[in-house]
DNA sequence: CCAAAAGTGTTTTTTCTACACCCATGA
DNA sequence: TCATGGGTGTAGAAAAAACACTTTTGG
């Protein structure tokens, strides 16, 4: 009971960059672990609740108002997760539309999550992890909610959502389907507008945005659905 | 920062008992909150992670062999939650199968979600808050993976699952339906054996087991599918 | 007129739900 | 043989994926 224990809050912040899922670190000038990049984070004030404290941590690191979603996703406690004091931490993911281009601090970058999990770009501590967790839950939520509203500009089109989604998912996603399926759930909206054609031509592409900008969960039940229930969140 | 901080472990132990969803809870002797009821759990020791914790805490209410699942939930953490030094819970569901019957102490007692909930039985600081948490992730859990194997006994007749499932979702469960998208998911596997009909006769009922016992998700992707695979889960 | 990109129509396949019907037992 | 509960067969509906085809642009 003696040895004090330290609570901090770790971010997994991820954006789709270059169509590649990046991940926001930071790279550490100190022991333990020098060198290494960690994800953004710090310690839980007194006066704060972890989901205020990561808020407060991510605005040193980015401006916050680009960070269009956070949700905890589960506490890392390993009694030697760190060197020294122990340190607790309550790990989130973050999650940065593909338009934003947050100003970071000079020891910051975005790594592609692939290059931190194979270890070309060396991790601190249990982040990894973190970043691995983070990028399950992503891959998760964005097939039973209309979680794509935190990678997506407030406009665009169906093809660069397709991208985005791509890149998130790992595996190929068809415009066709991706447009009919959150059309159906009232996910997606198309805005009136088009999209001037490439360099190389053809037809313009409308404008959709999401039709709301909080997590909202549109396939609760994959099956046994109660009874009588409309299926799938038709619009009546 | 010089507010010392402690960490406690809670969990919402739940067991379909007589048909009804119930959470394991013990009264609180003393201030504060004296006299309401609380889920089990206790403080984080030096020497373990949270998982480890949590498993040791309730080992002190049951038979913690008796205990089929445990899962992180949330972290709770508003700098007021309970009163005194400030005090971070990492919470947990944990699961009981219908037919374990765990000695408890004098001070705990098993009582129906709704209760708790609806303040019929007055419940400590924020644990009504862990309960429902553990409800919802029961919900949500039971219909995209195999967790009913956690609330089911190791053999039962098709009938007792759709109970169980009933009494978890909270909406009428068909039997029909259950027995074929379980199946066919490899879910569920008959033993082979038949369960003697009841006191006003009937067609004996065949015996079926869980295929696994540990947490399996059935149904990934609800939509968007990666190109070519196998629908949901097919056997080839 | 051709290439390129976007979008729509249609077919195929799957499977879930609902419901009717058949089966095995006790009294 | 009848009531009771269990199980199976089948029809109907829904919707996702795949793919062919049409539309709209730039050169």
């Amino acid at each position: 009971m003696a040895r004090p224990v330290e609570h901090e809050v770790l971010a997994a912040v991820l954006q789709i960059r270059d169509g590649v899922l990046q991940a926001l670190t930071w790279q550490r000038a100190r022991p333990p672990d020098e060198g290494r990049w960690a994800v953004p984070g710090g310690l839980l004030r007194d006066d704060e609740d972890v989901e205020q404290s990561v808020l407060r941590q991510l605005a040193e690191k980015v401006d916050v108002r680009e960070v269009a979603h956070v949700e905890q996703i589960a506490v890392f406690s390993r009694p030697d997760r760190v060197p020294g004091a122990r340190r607790i931490a309550t790990a989130f993911l973050g999650l940065v539309p593909s338009d934003a281009v947050p100003a970071i601090p000079d020891d910051t970058a975005w790594h592609p999550i692939t290059a931190l999990l194979d270890g070309t770009v060396p991790t601190a501590f249990d982040h990894a992890e973190i970043v691995t967790a983070g990028h399950e839950r992503l891959r998760a939520k964005l097939s039973y909610t209309n979680l794509g509203f935190a990678l997506a500009p407030r406009e665009f089109t169906i093809s660069a959502l397709r991208d985005l989604y791509t890149a998130a998912l790992g595996h190929p996603v068809s415009a066709t389907n991706l447009q009919r399926v959150l059309t159906r759930r009232s996910v997606l909206e198309p805005t009136g507008a088009v999209a001037p054609p490439g360099p190389s031509g053809g037809r313009p592409a409308a404008l959709f945005r999401f039709a709301e900008i909080t997590l909202r969960v549109t396939d609760a039940f994959a099956v046994l659905r109660p009874p009588g229930e409309a299926v799938r969140g038709a619009v009546p």
